[in-house]
DNA sequence: CTGTTAGCGCGTTCAA
DNA sequence: TTGAACGCGCTAACAG
């Protein structure tokens, strides 16, 4: 039997003999024989890796969307690879070049905190294999893009700590290169004119997110003369600090200091005060990144559409202010 | 200037006029050339994509090991491309296939909890793609496996327990098909026979671990009349329900009920009482992981090797017991 | 319905 | 030092 009637049996083309197919598979099964995709691919045939590009695996954020991703593709059959950038844009790149190398279907993306431009990513799609961005995006290139309503439901949070009877309401949020924490900004900005023109603290943090940065920053913070009554955060990490630190210095919550924050604190439920926070639809954003994507890479959109979705965080009401 | 002398050059080959070279790379840098790697694949090169199967990504212990091979796997130049079988055998094949098909150089693994025998995985090792299992094994095939000290911490933790005068300490665990909590009931049988024969009880939770599980099993043992007064819990999710109606019932943790978790809870800080806990070495795991598949890979090892690392865990005492 | 041929992009021969 | 020819495994197009 020559090798293409073997090819056709194996992807069930109609034009084998029924009896030459059952053939085939009972001798493929026999054999563990696999297609190798390799040869496939080299033919230039589609391929069902898509790459997931995220800056942290171990957050519960993007860990969250990377589960949620994976079984949406296992549903239509194709399989979600996970790549961590650590924040890092050199690991960025070469994780782009790996992409390339291996030559994956499509591309889905969050970027780094230090990721200055899409050079690379435009790259990606010059060399024909589409990119989705979501959350953190690079604002220097177009293409398909899910976005979080950040401004406004910062604007809607501060709003909700003044109905609470909250006056110094200070902002911790990060790094304005990234979209996502300049749109935080600019909704505290927006409420803070609004609102309450006499007191305005942002805090900025640089660094990565963490337990401890949260501790000093708030410490910091309330022992200086801009002393607020309340906060918004923007990671549950430096919430954690702030709850610790808050605890540490006889601070009570929500007495002396309303707290909301970004993200959903683990076991929030054993946490006391539960904290109110500001979630994310972790499901929506990713079913969307996902339609994108297969869209992308069955050419059902142009690579370079300028496309952009925008999800609505809410506000979980909770004990913290 | 003809294919081959090209494909010497870019791969820096000894042979090729350096002048003829530095043009090709020129050239290359110029139009963003890059390799095909299906092509290569296709010849049978070598290949630096390890394939990483978790039951979970979304669990604090698979998330760390994750984001340790990942940058450990960078420093060495190879990329850890992750998959989850969302504790199902059916997908945990399905994503053997890809990584059959997709040629991957090497696979490391914990399985899940459905996986009744490692078949699927000796069919990668007879293709000649070497695997190293870590914490879940399969116990039906050869091959290097990275595992935690069950038994004997569990024992160990019994054993505390009781110093600090708790005399009916239950065990919440999983099911007995996976090595995992197969060797922690071990541990805590052999732990009762030595100190109270009297007292025995073992819960096993074939659910997946859940906030709402926890909440509903201790609420049951509590009432039951086999009530402990200490819990060893096999999940932070567990013990996150535990702690939730312990407090809902009124009791005190850790007067009334001593508490032990395997894992670490996030912000564990600010949970009050802070819980002794179980900690496993992420990062050593992570690190024999990997540099076993590497010695698999360079065929330093032959893949059928009967080789187990042990890691241990410990107690980190806190304030539940 | 089945066989033949050609070529995907690369690296390895062998020859120049 | 370079070029030409071949084949890796597969499938599309064409021929029978």
């Amino acid at each position: 039997m020559h090798h293409s009637t073997v090819s056709r049996a194996l992807r069930n083309d109609s034009r084998v003999n029924e009896k030459t197919r059952d053939q085939v598979l009972a001798y493929a099964r026999e054999h563990d024989y696999r297609i190798n995709m390799s040869a496939v691919q080299l033919r230039g045939e589609s391929n069902n890796a898509i790459a997931l590009i995220v800056p942290n695996i171990n957050h519960t954020f993007f860990s969250d969307i990377i589960s949620q991703l994976t079984d949406l593709a296992y549903q239509k059959g194709f399989v979600i690879s996970v790549f961590q950038s650590n924040e890092k844009y050199k690991q960025e790149k070469q994780i782009v070049n790996t992409i390339i190398e291996h030559n994956f279907a499509g591309v889905i993306v969050s970027i780094a905190k230090d990721t200055p431009d899409g050079k690379h990513f435009s790259l990606l799609r010059n060399l024909g294999i589409p990119v989705v961005f979501f959350d953190r995006v690079c604002e220097d290139i177009n293409a398909p893009k899910v976005l979080v309503n950040n401004r406004e439901i910062t604007y809607k949070a501060f709003e909700y700590l003044r109905s609470k009877g909250f006056k110094k309401i200070a902002h911790i949020t990060g790094t304005a290169s990234i979209n996502v924490f300049r749109n935080r900004e600019t909704g505290y900005q927006d409420a803070v004119a609004k609102f309450e023109p006499s007191y305005r603290k942002s805090v900025v943090v640089e660094n990565d997110f963490s337990f401890e940065i949260g501790k000093s920053v708030f410490e910091q913070l309330w022992n200086s003369p801009d002393r607020p009554d309340a906060i918004i955060s923007s990671s549950v990490n430096l919430t954690s600090g702030i709850i610790f630190q808050a605890r540490v210095l006889g601070i009570k919550i929500p007495d002396d200091l309303g707290l909301i924050t970004f993200g959903s604190m683990f076991a929030s439920e054993i946490i006391q005060p539960q904290i109110t926070s500001i979630e994310q639809p972790e499901q929506e954003i990713a079913e969307i990144s996902f339609d994108l994507i297969e869209k992308l890479i069955n050419k059902e959109i142009p690579a370079d559409e300028k496309l952009e979705k925008e999800v609505k965080a809410e506000i979980i009401v909770r004990e913290s202010c």
